[in-house]
DNA sequence: AGAAACAGGACCAAATTGGTCCTCATTATG
DNA sequence: CATAATGAGGACCAATTTGGTCCTGTTTCT
């Protein structure tokens, strides 16, 4: 019902793997292989991951790259944002939104950018961090058990 | 960064126009002329949402579609599952999961397990109603302004 | 100097999406 | 009772998007 990327999948498997061990460089090809991810794709993800700040590269023979921030401070949406670049829920909601023939008059508009709002504020609480550890509930999301149940759940290729 | 698809979009432009005027059946292409939305596509959605037991649909000469619940009965998670299947947000969390590579090592798979079961929360408290005002707030949603900032906004067709 | 690694971008193949169309079933009306 | 209007369902096709590959620099260590 709400898709990710596989390059964003990618790209937070990647992150955590990194996260896993800060004390030392991880090169491209070492990263792949540890997560499967195939090689090449593993690379550009990397490069955009560096491209955005998120991570350091370091060049040359003993090369690799490293986290640029702790992993408490890099949140999912970040990225997420840097490897699929932020885009909006709906067309609609583009800068350029030239797009929408609805116009002004849509009626719906105003509904999903709260609703866009409603899902930046639930994944911007959410950090690398939390991805390392299976155990630990998110800060910001306190509540009644988040139960494996319902819609998200299912199969269906649609 | 995260994407709804199109036809998701106009299903909910589609049922916030009929939920807009319950007094009277809405056939499929009078919906259509309404929303702008091409007319043999909102067939097939109206279809799928009468299928799902969103929409009641009278058949013959008189026939067209009125809601089958209250506006705030009806939550945009059903609309968009409706349409576009429950898919979860990586593959690793289908169901048949036997896509994902990594397996049962994988580090993140629990960590996609709490992102998912925060964005379903989030849309879990939007109803249909919410979308057709433009001023309420949802009401599962208190908090700071959810100002039309930030990640969400930008186009960049990546 | 040469090898190992990242940087950046061009390019291609395939999966997904979404739009069209066709035929059948149902129902009101003349 | 016949006809027209409407929804039901599914087959099918076109085009965008995605994601994967490769090639050519550039940097840095030995």
């Amino acid at each position: 019902m709400i898709r990710l990327s596989r390059l964003a999948d990618y790209s937070v498997v990647l992150m955590t793997h990194i996260a896993g061990d800060t004390g030392c460089l991880h090169t491209a090809a070492a990263a792949a292989a540890a997560t499967h991810v195939p090689e090449p794709t593993a690379g550009k993800i990397l490069k955009a991951l560096s491209r955005h700040g998120l991570l350091n590269s370091q060049r040359g023979i003993n090369g690799g790259y490293t986290l640029a921030r702790a992993p408490e401070d890099i949140s999912v949406t970040e990225i997420i944002a840097a490897v699929d670049g932020p885009i909006a829920l709906t067309e609609c909601l583009d800068a350029d939104g030239g797009a929408c023939s609805l116009e002004t008059t849509c009626p719906t508009r105003s509904g999903w950018h709260k609703i866009n709002a409603a899902i930046r504020r639930a994944l911007d609480g959410i950090a690398l961090a939390d991805m390392m550890d299976p155990l630990a509930p998110f800060a910001s999301l306190s509540g009644p058990a988040m139960g494996a149940t319902g819609v998200f759940q299912d199969s269906s290729k649609h």
